[in-house]
DNA sequence: TATAACAATGTTATAATATAACATATTAAA
DNA sequence: TTTAATATGTTATATTATAACATTGTTATA
């Protein structure tokens, strides 16, 4: 088993299932206690599942939640471009799949001599119904 | 002493001035290490100060890094709009202002209904020494 | 000047997030 | 079948952040 593409572990396939069901962001505690019952006993079992999906795109983390959610764009799997939308009312997270704003951004380029190959994006704001 | 714009308070004064002496990016603890001569003893003392200032846009958090860092924009001092380029290599981070970037962001929309008011962009990549 | 309201500080304890380190097991190659 | 690589299990601990509450200082105004 396991493979640098293509192949999921046990471990993360059980992880993978438990958050691709969520449609939210889970914090790994979170994700920990509810796959006890599976087996994974101890964090970091679930810390690297989370590692490698975040690796291969399938998951992606919400920094400045410190949550992860599974990806919702088929065309994200590298994990290299990702941009998302946060709602400060009821915290409700939605992965933006935009073409013109990743190609944007994808082609970004200042004069500091960097050459960027992943960027991540977080915008808040309020949705519909927390106005 | 103590108000909603424009002054701050000591301890907010006293992380504030270590973290410009810096000009990379800081780890709250590593902040409280070295404020201890200053009088701050505890995680707290630093963590409010810490907050109060990216609250009014001094300090930026650099969320990946769990780090932060003094703002080097005179025009962001409102805290909403953030872009950070972040070398993998010798982790060197750069605030970036790009008004071209920050109006494109800025006037961001997606047919979700959402309303934006703020935005945080962090970039990855390898500056012309690490590559 | 009292006194109330608020903001900032000090302090202890603890919660929440994440990794180090090492042993074992499983799988894929050579 | 030996070797290397990957995954797992396990215990302990490191790192990041906040809760809770007592105290002090500041501002406003009665
Ligand atoms: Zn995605
Ligand atoms: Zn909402
Ligand atoms: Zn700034
Ligand atoms: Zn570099």
């Amino acid at each position: 088993m396991a493979q640098k593409q293509g192949y999921l572990s046990k471990n993360q396939k059980i992880v993978l299932d438990y958050i691709e069901k969520a449609n939210q962001p889970l914090k790994a505690y979170s994700i920990l206690f509810n796959v006890q019952k599976k087996g994974l006993k101890a964090p970091p079992q679930v810390y690297r599942a989370l590692d490698r999906l975040v690796e291969i795109g399938k998951v992606h983390k919400i920094e400045s939640k410190n949550a992860f959610v599974a990806c919702k764009n088929s065309n994200c799997t590298i994990s290299n471009a990702t941009a998302f939308s946060i709602c400060d009312g009821c915290e409700k997270v939605t992965e933006i799949s935009n073409p013109k704003l990743s190609k944007y951004l994808s082609g970004f380029q200042d004069n500091s001599g960097m050459k960027y190959n992943k960027y991540n994006l977080e915008f808040f704001g309020l949705c519909k119904k927390c106005r």
